[in-house]
DNA sequence: TCAAATTCCATGATATCCCATATTTATAGC
DNA sequence: GCTATAAATATGGGATATCATGGAATTTGA
């Protein structure tokens, strides 16, 4: 069973621009880098483009090269193959954990995404995301607003029990 | 025939945040994971968020997965799944049972149900919940309240009655 | 040569592991 | 059914490892 990005935390961003990944999604990205072993660090890529607010995307070793074979299957010179390609090839960066389980966000993607002094980590099954904490507030009340319109509900939860309780 | 999560019971939570789950619940999570094997720990998922009333949801490793490949059914980059994903996933956290049949619950967690010396466990067939005991008598009266309401009987046990003396 | 980036080390807080023990439940023999 | 014995369970305490974070030393490269 893969094991999955999964719950939300907070942690500091210091001046060099250091911040720590927590500690559960190390463990999935060591899962998910073929080349990780023992004693080394994964490496895995932060994608900055493609999604209306702002904020970083990573994904293992294993899942980007999931998302690039998807991409490569649409037809050449569509539109749609055109931007996904955009944003997955050129707006991205590899990165390596560092021995302490941190990494360093480059200036440009904290300037992207508005960092300070916090970041907002959260999990996403396939990927995870970094947020600035302000931001991510105002996401999360989106998102839950424009559920309620998809479809009608009040909680995307209802999903479990329906599908669960079969 | 699956085994089902059926019961409740009350458990003290150590300064640690360490409880002990029911052990009838651990042979049902033992079989929800395709990993254990005798001799290790089953893990499995604990949900804190989607419910009115707080409280914890655990689901088995099979259970939450068949809710994972539902979701990634969906289109990927489309308005729905990110939804989905977002809160399925970063409003749970991987939980693995320790080798005295302990889990620990994370300060967050106790916090979200207001959790302090105890806790109760209980059964709902597919998942279990953790409650503060106080609030659990709260919503059984609740539950009570609109059973009676909905139904104009006052104990919903006649269901079984009818049923079984057939 | 100087600033920026990287590596290395330090530390308090937290979480995890390991062992101890009282209590309850199951098992076996009579 | 009753009792002795063994196994499983619920809970506590202390030792150990991991984590998050800060700062200094070293390297890089313009």
């Amino acid at each position: 069973m893969i094991r999955r990005f999964r719950g939300e935390s907070l942690h500091k961003v210091d001046l060099k621009g250091r911040v720590s990944v927590p500690a559960p999604f190390r463990r999935v990205l060591e899962d998910g880098d073929p080349e990780f072993k023992t004693g080394s660090n994964p490496n895995f890529v932060i994608v900055y483009g493609g999604v209306k607010t702002p904020c970083l995307e990573a994904y293992t070793m294993k899942s980007i090269s999931t998302v690039d074979q998807l991409i490569s299957k649409l037809p050449r010179f569509s539109r749609e193959r055109e931007i996904l390609e955009r944003f997955i090839n050129t707006q991205s960066i590899y990165i390596q954990l560092d021995e302490n389980g941190r990494i360093v966000l480059p200036p440009k993607l904290k300037a992207f995404i508005g960092l300070e002094g916090e970041a907002i980590f959260a999990g996403m099954g396939e990927k995870f995301q970094i947020w600035e904490p302000k931001t991510y507030e105002t996401e999360l009340q989106f998102l839950q607003d424009d559920f309620s319109k998809l479809t009608g509900k009040a909680n995307p939860f209802y999903l479990i029990d329906n599908i669960v309780d079969k």
